[in-house]
DNA sequence: CCCTGATTCGC
DNA sequence: GCGAATCAGG
Protein backbone atom coordinates (compact mmCIF):
# COMPACT_ATOMS: atom_id res chain seq x y z
CA UNK A 1 0.00 0.00 0.00
CA UNK A 2 1.82 3.16 -1.28
CA UNK A 3 0.87 6.65 -0.18
CA UNK A 4 -1.48 8.37 -2.75
CA UNK A 5 -2.42 11.72 -2.49
CA UNK A 6 -5.42 10.75 -0.55
CA UNK A 7 -3.91 8.68 1.97
CA UNK A 8 -1.86 11.15 2.77
CA UNK A 9 -4.42 13.73 2.91
CA UNK A 10 -6.72 11.41 5.29
CA UNK A 11 -3.57 11.34 7.33
CA UNK A 12 -3.41 14.58 7.66
CA UNK A 13 -6.98 15.79 8.42
CA UNK A 14 -6.54 12.80 11.07
CA UNK A 15 -3.48 13.45 12.79
CA UNK A 16 -4.72 17.12 13.16
CA UNK A 17 -7.99 15.86 14.76
CA UNK A 18 -5.67 14.45 17.36
CA UNK A 19 -6.40 10.77 16.56
CA UNK A 20 -3.53 8.49 17.86
CA UNK A 21 -1.19 6.97 15.04
CA UNK A 22 -2.84 3.75 15.94
CA UNK A 23 -6.12 4.50 15.16
CA UNK A 24 -5.15 6.11 11.71
CA UNK A 25 -3.14 3.05 10.64
CA UNK A 26 -6.41 1.03 11.34
CA UNK A 27 -8.67 3.24 9.20
CA UNK A 28 -6.39 4.07 6.66
CA UNK A 29 -5.52 -0.02 6.57
CA UNK A 30 -2.68 -1.13 5.03
CA UNK A 31 -0.14 -0.09 7.20
CA UNK A 32 1.26 0.00 10.41
CA UNK A 33 0.85 2.40 13.09
CA UNK A 34 5.02 3.14 12.73
CA UNK A 35 4.47 3.81 8.82
CA UNK A 36 1.53 6.50 9.78
CA UNK A 37 4.01 7.92 12.74
CA UNK A 38 7.24 7.68 10.22
CA UNK A 39 5.20 9.11 7.68
CA UNK A 40 3.82 12.15 9.63
CA UNK A 41 7.58 13.16 10.02
CA UNK A 42 8.54 12.89 7.08
CA UNK A 43 5.65 15.68 6.29
CA UNK A 44 6.79 17.46 8.81
CA UNK A 45 3.35 17.30 10.80
CA UNK A 46 3.28 18.77 14.21
CA UNK A 47 4.68 16.57 17.08
CA UNK A 48 2.52 15.09 19.29
CA UNK A 49 3.44 14.86 23.37
CA UNK A 50 5.37 12.59 23.29
CA UNK A 51 5.69 10.31 26.28
CA UNK A 52 9.16 10.06 25.91
CA UNK A 53 9.81 13.25 25.74
CA UNK A 54 8.44 15.71 27.75
CA UNK A 55 9.84 18.98 27.35
CA UNK A 56 12.29 19.40 24.36
CA UNK A 57 15.92 18.07 24.25
CA UNK A 58 17.56 16.60 21.74
CA UNK A 59 19.41 13.13 22.38
CA UNK A 60 23.03 15.13 20.81
CA UNK A 61 22.47 18.09 22.79
CA UNK A 62 22.54 16.06 25.75
CA UNK A 63 26.11 17.60 27.01
CA UNK A 64 24.83 20.65 27.75
CA UNK A 65 21.08 20.26 29.42
CA UNK A 66 21.86 19.95 32.97
CA UNK A 67 20.78 23.43 34.05
CA UNK A 68 16.84 23.60 32.44
CA UNK A 69 14.08 22.81 34.31
CA UNK A 70 11.80 22.48 31.22
CA UNK A 71 8.29 23.92 31.44
CA UNK A 72 6.78 21.28 30.44
CA UNK A 73 3.09 20.77 29.93
CA UNK A 74 1.81 19.30 26.78
CA UNK A 75 -1.54 19.00 28.01
CA UNK A 76 -3.35 18.87 24.93
CA UNK A 77 -5.43 15.21 25.63
CA UNK A 78 -9.22 13.99 25.40
CA UNK A 79 -11.79 15.84 24.47
CA UNK A 80 -12.84 13.77 21.45
CA UNK A 81 -13.87 10.34 21.52
CA UNK A 82 -17.37 11.45 22.84
CA UNK A 83 -19.85 10.67 20.17
CA UNK A 84 -21.35 13.56 19.39
CA UNK A 85 -24.82 11.92 19.15
CA UNK A 86 -25.71 9.09 21.71
CA UNK A 87 -27.91 6.97 20.63
CA UNK A 88 -31.26 6.54 22.17
CA UNK A 89 -31.12 3.42 23.93
CA UNK A 90 -34.16 1.20 23.70
CA UNK A 91 -35.80 0.85 26.73
CA UNK A 92 -36.72 -3.07 27.92
CA UNK A 93 -40.37 -1.87 28.15
CA UNK A 94 -40.66 -0.30 25.24
CA UNK A 95 -39.70 -4.17 23.00
CA UNK A 96 -41.57 -5.84 25.58
CA UNK A 97 -44.91 -3.11 24.98
CA UNK A 98 -44.53 -4.56 21.56
CA UNK A 99 -44.25 -8.04 22.01
CA UNK A 100 -47.42 -10.19 21.36
CA UNK A 101 -50.40 -9.54 23.92
CA UNK A 102 -52.24 -12.56 24.41
CA UNK A 103 -55.85 -11.82 24.62
CA UNK A 104 -58.49 -14.35 25.31
CA UNK A 105 -60.34 -14.04 22.30
CA UNK A 106 -58.30 -15.95 19.72
CA UNK A 107 -59.02 -15.63 15.76
CA UNK A 108 -60.90 -18.60 13.65
CA UNK A 109 -58.05 -18.58 11.23
CA UNK A 110 -55.73 -15.62 10.79
CA UNK A 111 -55.81 -14.74 7.09
CA UNK A 112 -52.81 -13.33 7.98
CA UNK A 113 -51.18 -12.46 4.13
CA UNK A 114 -50.11 -9.01 4.98
CA UNK A 115 -46.44 -7.67 5.10
CA UNK A 116 -43.72 -10.22 4.67
CA UNK A 117 -40.74 -9.24 5.93
CA UNK A 118 -38.37 -6.30 4.82
CA UNK A 119 -38.11 -7.50 0.88
CA UNK A 120 -34.44 -6.90 0.16
CA UNK A 121 -34.12 -4.47 -2.43
CA UNK A 122 -33.61 -5.69 -5.66
CA UNK A 123 -31.94 -4.12 -8.62
CA UNK A 124 -34.05 -3.33 -11.93
CA UNK A 125 -35.37 -6.96 -13.49
CA UNK A 126 -34.15 -8.86 -10.77
CA UNK A 127 -36.34 -11.32 -9.42
CA UNK A 128 -37.44 -10.60 -5.57
CA UNK A 129 -38.62 -13.92 -3.71
CA UNK A 130 -40.00 -13.11 -0.53
CA UNK A 131 -41.67 -15.49 2.22
CA UNK A 132 -45.22 -14.27 3.13
CA UNK A 133 -46.77 -15.84 5.88
CA UNK A 134 -49.83 -18.07 5.53
CA UNK A 135 -50.65 -17.80 9.35
CA UNK A 136 -49.68 -19.38 12.27
CA UNK A 137 -48.98 -22.41 10.42
CA UNK A 138 -46.09 -21.32 8.66
CA UNK A 139 -44.59 -19.33 5.27
CA UNK A 140 -44.85 -20.01 1.78
CA UNK A 141 -41.92 -18.28 -0.94
CA UNK A 142 -43.58 -16.58 -3.36
CA UNK A 143 -42.52 -14.74 -6.49
CA UNK A 144 -43.46 -10.60 -7.12
CA UNK A 145 -46.62 -11.74 -9.12
CA UNK A 146 -47.74 -14.77 -7.51
CA UNK A 147 -51.16 -14.89 -5.93
CA UNK A 148 -51.71 -16.49 -2.28
CA UNK A 149 -51.36 -20.34 -1.82
CA UNK A 150 -54.16 -21.76 -3.68
CA UNK A 151 -55.10 -24.49 -0.62
CA UNK A 152 -54.97 -22.50 2.81
CA UNK A 153 -53.12 -24.84 4.82
CA UNK A 154 -55.83 -26.18 7.56
CA UNK A 155 -56.45 -24.04 10.76
CA UNK A 156 -54.64 -25.40 13.81
CA UNK A 157 -57.61 -27.28 15.66
CA UNK A 158 -56.59 -25.32 18.87
CA UNK A 159 -54.67 -22.63 19.67
CA UNK A 160 -52.04 -22.83 22.50
CA UNK A 161 -51.56 -20.11 24.67
CA UNK A 162 -48.32 -19.17 23.49
CA UNK A 163 -49.21 -18.83 19.96
CA UNK A 164 -49.48 -15.42 18.70
CA UNK A 165 -52.38 -13.10 19.14
CA UNK A 166 -54.44 -11.63 16.18
CA UNK A 167 -51.93 -8.79 15.53
CA UNK A 168 -48.95 -10.75 15.68
CA UNK A 169 -50.28 -13.23 13.51
CA UNK A 170 -47.29 -12.24 11.04
CA UNK A 171 -44.86 -11.00 13.25
CA UNK A 172 -42.58 -12.83 15.35
CA UNK A 173 -42.58 -10.71 18.82
CA UNK A 174 -40.12 -10.32 21.73
CA UNK A 175 -41.90 -13.67 23.36
CA UNK A 176 -41.74 -15.86 20.21
CA UNK A 177 -38.05 -16.05 20.22
CA UNK A 178 -36.41 -18.88 20.66
CA UNK A 179 -33.30 -20.97 19.21
CA UNK A 180 -34.97 -22.20 16.17
CA UNK A 181 -36.23 -18.82 14.34
CA UNK A 182 -34.32 -16.09 13.31
CA UNK A 183 -34.04 -13.10 15.84
CA UNK A 184 -32.85 -10.59 13.03
CA UNK A 185 -34.56 -7.38 14.24
CA UNK A 186 -37.09 -5.90 11.62
CA UNK A 187 -37.88 -2.04 12.01
CA UNK A 188 -36.78 -0.16 15.51
CA UNK A 189 -37.99 -1.07 19.54
CA UNK A 190 -40.36 1.32 20.39
CA UNK A 191 -42.38 1.24 16.99
CA UNK A 192 -45.74 -0.20 16.92
CA UNK A 193 -44.68 -2.47 14.39
CA UNK A 194 -40.83 -3.92 15.60
CA UNK A 195 -41.20 -7.41 15.20
CA UNK A 196 -38.49 -10.19 14.38
CA UNK A 197 -37.90 -12.11 11.12
CA UNK A 198 -39.36 -15.36 12.69
CA UNK A 199 -38.47 -17.70 10.32
CA UNK A 200 -36.44 -20.66 10.15
CA UNK A 201 -32.81 -20.01 12.04
CA UNK A 202 -29.37 -21.58 10.25
CA UNK A 203 -29.22 -24.08 12.91
CA UNK A 204 -26.30 -22.96 15.34
CA UNK A 205 -26.98 -19.45 14.62
CA UNK A 206 -29.31 -16.85 16.01
CA UNK A 207 -30.63 -16.31 12.29
CA UNK A 208 -32.01 -17.56 9.19
CA UNK A 209 -29.70 -18.05 6.23
CA UNK A 210 -30.45 -15.13 4.43
CA UNK A 211 -29.94 -12.93 7.69
CA UNK A 212 -26.57 -15.19 8.02
CA UNK A 213 -25.48 -14.01 5.11
CA UNK A 214 -25.81 -10.12 6.22
CA UNK A 215 -24.44 -11.04 9.89
CA UNK A 216 -21.53 -12.96 9.30
CA UNK A 217 -19.00 -11.64 5.92
CA UNK A 218 -15.70 -13.15 5.23
CA UNK A 219 -13.14 -11.35 7.12
CA UNK A 220 -10.78 -10.43 3.91
CA UNK A 221 -7.02 -9.26 4.37
CA UNK A 222 -6.41 -5.90 5.39
CA UNK A 223 -5.14 -4.61 2.41
CA UNK A 224 -8.18 -5.89 0.62
CA UNK A 225 -10.33 -4.31 2.62
CA UNK A 226 -11.74 -1.14 1.08
CA UNK A 227 -11.47 1.93 3.52
CA UNK A 228 -13.68 3.48 4.92
CA UNK A 229 -15.72 6.01 2.91
CA UNK A 230 -14.38 9.51 3.99
CA UNK A 231 -16.10 10.74 6.49
CA UNK A 232 -15.23 14.51 6.88
CA UNK A 233 -15.48 14.97 10.36
CA UNK A 234 -16.65 12.56 13.25
CA UNK A 235 -18.07 9.35 11.56
CA UNK A 236 -19.29 6.67 13.97
CA UNK A 237 -16.25 4.54 15.50
CA UNK A 238 -15.97 1.18 15.39
CA UNK A 239 -14.01 -1.06 17.52
C1' DC B 1 1.67 -6.36 30.19
C1' DC B 2 -0.95 -2.64 27.50
C1' DC B 3 -0.69 1.85 25.25
C1' DT B 4 1.72 6.11 23.27
C1' DG B 5 5.08 8.89 19.87
C1' DA B 6 10.16 9.40 18.49
C1' DT B 7 14.12 7.79 16.43
C1' DT B 8 17.15 4.88 13.89
C1' DC B 9 18.67 2.58 10.00
C1' DG B 10 18.56 -1.02 6.35
C1' DC B 11 16.19 -1.37 2.33
C1' DG C 1 10.83 7.49 0.87
C1' DC C 2 9.46 3.79 3.55
C1' DG C 3 8.53 1.24 7.75
C1' DA C 4 10.17 -2.50 11.18
C1' DA C 5 12.69 -2.40 15.16
C1' DT C 6 13.66 -0.21 18.98
C1' DC C 7 13.43 3.07 22.75
C1' DA C 8 11.26 5.04 26.61
C1' DG C 9 7.41 7.19 29.31
C1' DG C 10 2.49 6.58 31.05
Amino acid sequence: MSWTDERIERLKAMWAEGKTASVIAEELGGVSRNAVIGKAHRLGLDSRPSPVKPGEDKPAAAAAAASAAPASAPAPAAERATPSKVREKPPIAAILETAAPMPDDVPAAAPAAAAAPAAPAAKAGETVMVYRSIGPGGFVRQGPGEQQAPIPPAPPRRLVPAKPAPEMADKTGLLDLNDRICKWPLGHPGEPDFHFCGQQANPGYPYCVQHCGVAYQAQLPRRDRRPPPPLPYGGPRVR
